[in-house]
RNA sequence: GGACGGGUGGGUGAGUGGUUAAAACCAGCAGACUGUAAAUCUGCCGCUCCUUGCGGGCUACGAAGGUUCGAAUCCUUCCCCGUCCA
């Protein structure tokens, strides 16, 4: 790495503590950054992801937004895959054991977090590492005489497994195996900081005292709070489905931005932008005062978070398109084609860009054209919606499910199904 | 190894032979209201077929068999979880 002049300690550690939740200990982290510009060597900072799903959300980008701080300010930051731990899972915030991956999914999920993980780190100054190196070459004895260094009861208080406990959960022997081989990452990696989200502070803190009985100086921490999910309550996830996927469309992730309770904008701009603190203290009080309307206060957020993964074009080509349909109650200038083609035989063909060729009858209901059309989950889905009034077609609203789309003439439908599906429909 | 309790739809959880596709709540979806927000209100909420009817078929209560006109509910075996004892 090259030599790199570092900022005065007290600068970098007011631009590392924007956001953050806890730093264990504060005076601890100071120390090891007055040490590392006194001797002009960067701080090796960590951070740990198992690969469980394939896919990055916001709530993922938190910590690393803040890994990006730390390589903003010329560290070294270190990337490490939990291909061998996801096979493990992490116990954490669970109420029952996951099941375990294959090989074959963790190594497809590790190669679309990496090309995600880009969009926010610097890719050439990334070190990235994978913990199947070291983990997957312990024998039987490594394993016994790591567990040695920790004690079951200390592994007992932890919240998740107490809960678990005390409900009658089952907890696998092999969950409390988790931290302690997550440990052997930090004693490999030698890091002087480890980052993480406050539910890890748990792991964090075995991955300190374990650094520590390896004879290692004992890393600093750094938690970030938890990013709450589009409905305002939850954390933000996969499962519970209250998420915005890094690698949506932007006019997707803006819809979804802006349904989050306004309360819930300041933490989003806090956690997912590079606002400063005191920019937000003054967006905040423009908002309050009535100088600003909170709708606007909450476009401009999604308008920045979009710009980080899709550019600031499509980023403002989201917001106009926003605009125009939700608050001029217009149809999007762009939306979805779907063509279908009449055939020789009667039947009708049409080619989605992923699927392959789909044929389809003559004259379909419409409940049973939007799931083939993919618009809908089931038949019965598009059924209801219909019903109860969420079907548009060009302008007008069609209750009746069993309405059947005349595809004998040739026809574009602009088609509105629910709050923000659009797709336009041509037949030819 | 023994004794006891338990496994129900995306989640929590009722239901112990028959109008039970399965109460209730949560989540989700649609509509109204709005700033496409939140809150609130109304409705929907397994899949599928048609001639859309209090219509037909299929799938579903850990798994497999069985009893019965009929089973989530009874019986048998198996699998899984927990508690206590060893």
């Amino acid at each position: 790495m090259a030599q790199t002049n570092f900022k005065p300690v007290e600068e970098q550690l007011a631009y590392i503590k924007k956001g953050v939740a806890e730093i264990i200990p504060v005076e601890e982290l100071a120390a090891k950054l007055e040490q590392s510009r006194k001797t002009s060597k960067p701080l090796r900072v960590y951070l740990g992801v198992d690969p469980t799903a394939p896919d990055l959300h916001l709530g993922h980008t938190v910590v690393l937004r803040k890994l990006k701080h730390f390589q903003d300010l010329g560290h070294t930051a270190v990337f490490l895959i939990g291909d061998f731990s996801a096979m493990i899972g992490d116990p954490t915030g669970v109420s029952e054991t996951r099941p375990p991956l294959t090989r074959e999914q963790v190594d497809a999920n590790a190669k679309t977090y990496l090309e995600q993980v880009f969009k926010i780190l610097d890719r050439e100054r990334t070190e990235v590492r994978y913990n199947s190196e070291w983990l997957s070459k312990m024998n039987a004895e490594d394993v016994v005489r790591l567990c040695s260094h920790y004690r079951l009861a200390r592994m007992l208080e932890r919240e998740d497994f107490r809960s678990r406990l005390d409900n009658q959960q089952p907890i696998s022997v092999h969950e409390l195996l988790y931290p302690l081989l997550t440990a052997r990452d930090a004693v490999e990696l030698k890091s002087d900081i480890e980052l993480g989200a406050t539910e890890q502070k748990f792991n964090l803190l075995v991955h300190r005292e374990i650094q520590r009985e390896y004879g290692l100086p004992g890393q600093a921490i750094l938690t970030m709070p938890i990013l709450v999910g589009l409905d305002g309550q939850r954390k933000m996830s996969k499962s519970l489905g209250n998420y915005v996927g890094i690698t949506e469309a932007p006019g997707e992730m803006f819809g979804k931005l802006m349904s989050i309770p306004d309360e819930l904008m300041w933490s989003y701009y806090e956690l997912v932008t590079d606002r400063t603190p005191q920019q937000i203290a003054e967006l905040r009080k423009e908002v309050v005062s009535g100088k600003l309307h909170p709708m606007d206060a909450k476009m401009r957020l999604a308008e920045e978070v979009i710009s980080d993964f899709h550019g600031k074009e499509a980023a403002r080509k989201a917001a106009e398109n926003f605009q125009r349909v939700f608050r001029n109650r217009q149809a999007p200038k762009e939306m979805q084609e779907i063509r279908l083609r009449r055939r020789p035989d009667g039947f009708l063909e049409t080619q989605t860009d992923e699927a392959a060729l789909q044929v389809i009858s003559a004259s379909p209901k419409w409940p049973q054209l939007l799931k083939y059309l993919s618009q809908a989950e089931s038949i019965s889905e598009a059924a209801r919606v219909i019903e109860q009034g969420g079907l548009e077609i060009n302008g007008k609203i069609l209750r009746d499910p069993i309405a059947k789309l005349d595809t004998s003439v040739d026809a574009a439908y602009e088609v509105r199904l629910g709050k923000r599906k659009f797709v336009r429909i041509i037949v030819e």
